[in-house]
DNA sequence: TTTTGCACTCAATACAGTAGAGTGCTAAAT
DNA sequence: ATTTAGCACTCTACTGTATTGAGTGCAAAA
């Protein structure tokens, strides 16, 4: 099988004329036939020599025509080599580094300066913007708090991992005033805070053992609450850790003119679960991820791509965020956008701190 | 002027007549004719006959064609006649209002059950589902709490209205330890706890006058961070008090197959300020209100109806609630199902107090 | 008052023809 | 050995024309 970047098989010259092809094919949209190339393009070469490095082209497997009078377009394995060999990234003009920083002003909170991201992402590129919120799976319990708030009704209130708040209401069997709710938590505070969930719901099993035996009426019923408390511990459902936004700017993509296939992807974006599977793939690749067209394994995606990029803090990997739009986008501004808004958004959460 | 309901002008045949085309063109979508009408309708009238009954309702401002060719449609005011008078409301069965009864069910937290809310009526309807949420006008500060970060950084939570809880994180001049936090927190409990947040933010500058004189530093400080913590008060923008959901099922339907009409609807779905206003104007009216068509205001809803509904928990209307979907809907079934859940709903946010 | 009959309108469809863009191949030119 | 010119060919998109069918409005008959 010849890979899509055994460019070496390929002449300077084709290659020239393949990426001139698929830049006028980004700016334009429309098939471009040799005609078209042979102008666009300093080598001063007759439609006829265009034709035949064309036809070379598409046995590689790097073009396709839409039917016999139309001119050539990229294929997925086109773009490929396009992006990986062939591109040359511009350089942001400082106005738009500038919009980026001050979108994501450190006096935003946690969670609007995520959103803002996002928003900010579909904004500049005029694609679609998607920010992987940091995978809660080591979460250090900070702070238990218990509120009441009727008869028999408890609020509680997690803060983990210096940021989040979480909070879910509990029926209790007892009930309790404020002030044996203010016991319970600090009981709980002092035994669990700085613990990581998935010990501390090991440790409440752990602990309700110990108590069979002890007498202390207020300690069991702090334990058994916690219990409670934590075992419905799927608040934060999927849906919650993925923000799109700026889905509607790829309504008027030609690509996407089917109503149907429109429906089908917006349909994908809602339910989120395909998109974060794809970022999940994008985690742990080492800098910048693309996916384009059929490489992401999802149909809905096929005329799509998917540029990603992770943020970190610290050198640790918190999560993913992106643009999607269609496989003709413009690569050579979309991955520096991408690229400097993961840097800044890992600065941004950094001096968060 | 004649008022559309003013339906004492026409003839109790033409009525009929114009009641079976309306349904007819629920049913189908395309335009009626006289002839269908004629084989449709239980009167046996010729075509001809039935052309003259459609020419007066023409006249009348009921119909409309859209070329001399075409059978006729029912314009807005058509089908404000049709809904006001004509329309028989079909009663749910017990299956349908069972599944409403599953969604609802009380273990869901709040925030889950106007969640599912939204996503059932789209579901059940299967066009879009809307819930506005509570406006917070009058806000009731149930418990404040301060969590400790890092070095000056505080985490403030609030509980309000038995249910809500907000949070935010302020940065503070002085490195406060848990305790103090903790001595901060019930002194003002003991203050404010159970006032408004008007009152509260009001009270909160005649304590800092207060305070001026006196020596006590730790409660000198207590008022000043909950200064700040209530300063910036917009946590809860506009966005949040507004529930969408099964939008794209929208996507399907003729009378929106324009791509940029629909661009423009999703638009305003995603602004929801436009969205949140309509329905503002349904939360003073008693019971249920339907905007057809061009009568929203909103040209983007041209070929839409949105059918609400006030909810109520003691009489007191917390919110609305409703579907929107395009005038050609089956409002017999869509009109009780929305009626019915804002009752359920009612009597779910009820069980919670 | 209702129906019949009829002329008329208009959208949709099908069909044929044409223009234009683009291709592939072969033979000539460099 | 490349490159180019020439040419036949293909396919889409557009244009014009004719036909069909659904539906109308109106006038005269029932």
């Amino acid at each position: 099988m010849v890979s899509a970047s055994d460019s070496s098989q390929l002449s300077e010259r084709s290659l020239y004329l393949f990426k001139a092809l698929v830049e006028h094919f980004i700016d334009d949209g429309a098939p471009v036939g040799s005609r078209t190339l042979s102008k666009d393009s300093d080598l001063n070469l007759s439609p006829a020599s265009i034709r035949n490095v064309m036809a070379d082209l598409e046995d590689f497997g790097l073009l396709h025509s839409p039917h016999t009078s139309a001119g050539r377009v990229p294929t997925a394995k086109g773009y490929r080599l396009f992006v990986d060999n062939l591109l040359r990234v511009n350089d942001l003009k400082s106005a738009e580094v500038e919009k980026i920083a001050r979108e994501m002003a450190p006096e935003n909170d946690y969670s609007s300066l995520m959103q803002r991201t996002s928003s900010m992402l579909s904004d500049i590129t005029q694609l679609a913007g998607v920010v992987m919120l940091p995978r809660t799976s080591q979460s250090k319990l900070q702070h238990i708090e218990f509120v009441s708030l009727s008869a028999n009704r408890v609020l509680v209130i997690l803060v983990v991992n210096d940021r989040e708040v979480q909070n879910r209401i509990i029926n209790t069997d007892k009930n309790y005033s404020s002030s044996e709710l203010q016991e319970i938590s600090n009981y709980l505070n002092d035994i669990f805070a700085g613990k990581d969930l998935k010990v501390v719901r090991a440790s409440i099993l752990d602990e309700l053992e110990k108590m069979k035996d002890e007498v202390n009426q207020s300690m069991q019923s702090a334990i058994e609450m916690a219990q409670t408390a934590f075992s419905n511990d799927d608040t934060k459902s999927q849906g919650d850790d993925l923000l799109l936004s700026g889905q509607t700017n790829l309504m008027d993509l030609a690509e996407l003119s089917d109503v149907e296939k429109l429906k089908k992807l917006f349909e994908t974006f809602n339910q989120k679960r395909d998109i974060l599977h794809l970022l999940e793939q994008a985690i742990n690749a080492d800098g910048m991820q693309i996916f384009i067209g059929e490489e992401s394994g999802y149909d809905v995606l096929d005329n799509c791509s998917v540029v990603t990029s992770p943020y970190e803090v610290d050198g640790e990997i918190l999560g993913v965020l992106g643009v999607i739009g269609p496989t003709r986008m413009h690569y050579e501004r979309v991955i520096p956008i991408v690229d400097i808004t993961a840097k800044m958004l890992g600065v941004a959460l950094n001096s968060k701190n």
